[in-house]
DNA sequence: GCCAACGTTGGC
DNA sequence: GCCAACGTTGGC
């Protein structure tokens, strides 16, 4: 899961503890968001920074929140075309596992791995939730 | 700041 | 349904 650490980054979530993942307004996104299982692990990624990469870990907590930006005008994820009847967002809340010592970066990751392995090193992928393979995860930790 | 790689919008 | 124009993302 991705994010602007000058929005919300991993220190923020050590210090919450946990977090709703809200404000995803892409459909596959947001669909891979729905494929989550409570419990499942998190890598916890930082773009538009200095040195992007993975950063620490989290824990999906609960899925099928509705999202409760894509109600609030006041909100920069407001969507005037979404309803309570039928939402559009939904997405899960995530708790904090544990934040590295330091970044794994998105350099070393492209030099370890494909983009077929990884899809967080595709060029051009803006997708702010990705899937990732079991095996890949784990050479991933084994990195840390 | 640049720019590639998208996704979205809206006219037709 | 097509596609040009536009906006956004995000690494560099």
């Amino acid at each position: 899961m991705k994010s602007e650490p000058a929005v919300y980054g991993i220190e923020d979530l050590e210090k919450e503890g946990e977090t709703l993942w809200d404000g995803v307004r892409n459909y596959q996104a947001r669909n891979y968001l729905r494929a989550m299982t409570p419990g499942d692990l998190v890598f916890f990624y930082h773009s538009n920074t200095k040195v992007p990469g993975i950063v620490g870990l989290a824990r999906v907590k609960e899925t099928g929140v509705i999202d409760p930006s894509q109600f609030n005008p006041d909100s920069p994820y407001f969507d005037p075309k979404s309803s309570h009847q039928s939402p559009r967002w939904d997405t899960v809340s995530v708790a904090w596992v544990e934040t590295f010592p330091r970044p794994l970066s998105l350099a070393t990751l492209k030099e370890k791995f494909s983009s077929h392995e990884l899809l967080l090193v595709r060029k051009g992928n803006r997708l702010s939730v990705m899937p990732v393979e079991r095996s890949i995860a784990e050479l991933i930790l084994s990195m840390i």
